[in-house]
DNA sequence: TTGAAAGCGCTACCAC
DNA sequence: GTGGTAGCGCTTTCAA
């Protein structure tokens, strides 16, 4: 393990100073073509390679930013961080990755380490947790560096941002189960308030209104979002409710549970049509396949790149928070098939 | 924006010198619990946030880690992601990820690109296109920063890493279908060389010649790693040469579109016993079910971190690299669970 | 227990 | 077109 080759190394054998050597190696106009020949050619000569770290300190530009997310084992996540390091390494970034398992705490504790980390901007989709206090996020603000949020964010929050249109979301699932004559369908949702899923829950709300159908308070129901999540209120629903006729789940999991837990109980398989939100990959390779709603996760992470890249360039990024709505997409499949029962008479 | 509060701020305010105030952040003993309590007191009220970079300048440690992966939208190298980062957290680690796309030049991009970033060490599984050439792996470890290598790595290279029993992945697969009395069982194998399938195609072979059955040059196949690819394995098949009992696809994806092609062609489900790698999230619940081998990505990515940090306590980390080895675990379901089909009596 | 000062490797400003 | 040099914010000897 030899000592690190510097610039003033190459200065030195070349007998030129260190200015001219970074100058050089940044290619600035103001160094004849010989020169920087000379330095280029020494340089790989020697093996050197810039440390990024010091031009960092010095510049006061990382050209690393942050992720944040709950977890990057999540399809979707993992999708958009795909999507993310792809558009940003073009530009000459990197991503540095933090999961906060839907902790607030751990969320708070990644902006802190980023923050020390000196990136240059944190694209972050929230923790379940995080609602009122935002503190840490104002501070990313206050300290200059560009935010972006993706996917889950807050209402209140006036910051740049790239969603789903989820109420158009949750509209577009109701609608699709209206327009095949379903009447009672049952909304399966997180406790938790979060933005995406009150959206989604209103704009379920709204088609319902809008094609007359009944609600009443067992419409929504708040469980777990989860394959588990999704048999346990099969479970809960057998017991005391009347079955609906359709089920919206709040995700693909949920959806598969749900389906699950019906073949358990012996229902045939179209007696209640099933649909679920996220579009993972297994979705359409089971039986019966899933409608459900697509949600971009590629576009998302190109968009938010796309923002932070327009927003370093302004003085004042914050002035007017680009705020990208990407539109969900409904995938028809056989999970929603199944023929409506004709609506009961009193 | 305002100023950023360094620790001269700090010094300043509390009329000690800066020397002073970095001991007592960093909790050093030599400093008196006065004083260690003002300086933290008087960190908190103005707001101080360390700048790690310049620490890192200094010492020469950034406590960051590269993690270099062909996608992170696959399954399972999102998996091993998620693992890294929660196990390298909790001692104080951050995770810079690059995605090479299973493309050779990329990955030297990335690796040049972590060690100007002045990474502790990297984590890395090969692209597909990585064999001959390892001049950057070994530019690495020449530098001093810790390698480690897992689920794909080269044969001859003696470098710390972290993979599945390979052979026995292969040999389990073929063996779970031999013991069924199988006896015409096609491998559907990439045609890159790189060890984990030139591995786990030895092991099914040798299970094949364990058991008397038949080996000809059909028997592994050489295709593409994908639904399409399955597909179009199928296809040929058809065309051509007898449909064999069995097929093991060299993974989940390839082996999902068998099935679906062998569902296109019109045979019955139960006609070829099905198998993949890797149990991705789907493969459980399509119909069938798929019968694979767990790779234990979650395992994987603990392990790495825990031979990363026990080679930064070495003096000489390469010495006597660590080697683990996962065991392949079979997932039986029920894409294998038909008849097998009464030998061909000539 | 604290202070003074020398750098880590690079950039950028000011001269010439 | 090139040189000299002062830091960026922190750690870390060496002295006191």
């Amino acid at each position: 393990m030899k000592k690190k080759v510097t610039i003033y190394d190459i200065a030195r054998e070349l007998n030129i100073t260190v200015s001219t050597v970074s100058r050089a190696l940044n290619d600035s106009r103001s160094i004849s073509t010989e020169t920087k020949d000379q330095v280029r050619e020494m340089a790989r000569k020697m093996n050197y390679s810039p440390n990024k770290l010091a031009a960092s300190l010095k510049s006061g530009k990382t050209f690393t930013i942050g992720v944040i997310v709950p977890s990057a084992r999540v399809q979707f996540f993992a999708a958009v961080i795909h999507s993310i390091e792809l558009n940003l390494k073009a530009a000459g970034y990197g991503i540095l990755l933090y999961q906060t398992n839907e902790s607030l705490e751990n969320e708070k504790q990644g902006v802190q380490t980023l923050l020390e980390a000196q990136v240059d901007g944190i694209f972050a989709s929230l923790s379940l947790e995080t609602s009122e206090d935002i503190s840490h996020w104002e501070a990313v603000i206050k300290q200059g560096k560009a935010l972006v949020l993706f996917d889950r964010t807050l209402e209140n929050f006036n910051v740049p941002s790239v969603t789903l249109n989820d109420f158009k979301a949750g509209y577009l699932a109701a609608e699709h189960l209206l327009k095949k004559n379903f009447r009672n369908i049952t909304f399966i949702a997180p406790p938790q308030k979060i933005s995406i899923f009150k959206q989604r829950v209103e704009g379920y709300l709204a088609a319902l209104r809008d094609y007359g159908a009944p609600v009443h308070e067992n419409t929504v129901r708040y469980g777990t979002l989860s394959i588990e999540g999704g048999k346990a209120e099969i479970r809960n629903m057998m017991g005391v409710s009347p079955l609906p006729d359709a089920v919206i789940a709040g995700d693909d999991f949920t959806a598969l549970g749900v389906i699950r837990q019906l073949k358990e109980e012996g229902l045939p398989a179209d007696r209640v049509a099933v649909m679920g939100f996220a579009n993972e990959v297994f979705s359409g390779f089971i039986t019966p396949s899933l409608t459900t709603v697509e949600q971009q996760p590629h576009k998302m992470g190109a968009e938010c790149a796309r923002i932070f890249l327009s927003m370093v360039k302004k003085k004042n990024p914050y002035e007017n928070p680009e705020k990208v709505v990407l539109e969900p997409i409904l995938v028809e499949r056989e999970s929603t098939e199944g023929e409506a029962r004709p609506p009961e008479r009193p």
